[in-house]
DNA sequence: GCCAACGTTGGC
DNA sequence: GCCAACGTTGGC
């Protein structure tokens, strides 16, 4: 099993929406390494939910990968704002996994409390803070958990 | 709302 | 293939 961690705008899909939801598709990521991370992705792998945009951005819950990579379909859909236009059916250029919702952490781990842990400080969220999707490894994920007060 | 950091585009 | 210009992300 994989750990990754995904960034969604707060004010835009929040984990709340997600529990609402159950379960949903990981759109609009225009990002060739993001999307290559999806691509790795398998069913059942674990995702960080983290908040961007909100004060403080948070890991604030958890979330499970239910279906692997297929083609964005709003790549192909003129009206969609992630429509692409240099894409086509054959060769889709942007991929997307679904995910579930597992569970939202009564204590959020703070972007600034990752930064200030010693043991994390080899995350990709401290050192490359734009990428949207990106991998985690099982100690990292474990040390957030044991910050959220989560077993 | 500002702006640094980063990724992408496109001219040469 | 380099790199300047541009657009976007996301912390603050």
């Amino acid at each position: 099993m994989k750990y990754w961690l995904m960034k969604s705008e707060a004010d835009v899909y929040s984990i709340d929406e997600l529990k609402k939801d159950r379960t949903t598709m990981w759109d609009g990521v225009r990002n060739y390494q993001a999307r290559n991370n999806m691509r790795e992705m398998r069913k059942g792998d674990r995702v960080l939910y983290y908040h961007s945009r909100q004060t403080p951005p948070a890991v604030v819950g958890l979330a499970n990968v239910v279906k692997e990579a297929y083609p964005d379909p709003t790549q192909f859909d003129r009206k969609s704002k992630y429509f692409d236009a240099k894409s086509n059916l054959q060769d889709p250029r942007w991929w997307l996994v679904d995910v579930r919702f597992d569970r939202k952490f009564d204590t959020p781990v703070a972007l600034q409390e990752i930064k200030d842990d010693a043991k994390l400080s080899g995350m990709v969220l401290v050192n490359n803070s734009r990428l949207s999707v990106q991998p985690v490894t099982k100690a990292e994920f474990d040390r957030v958990m044991k910050l959220a007060g989560e077993t």
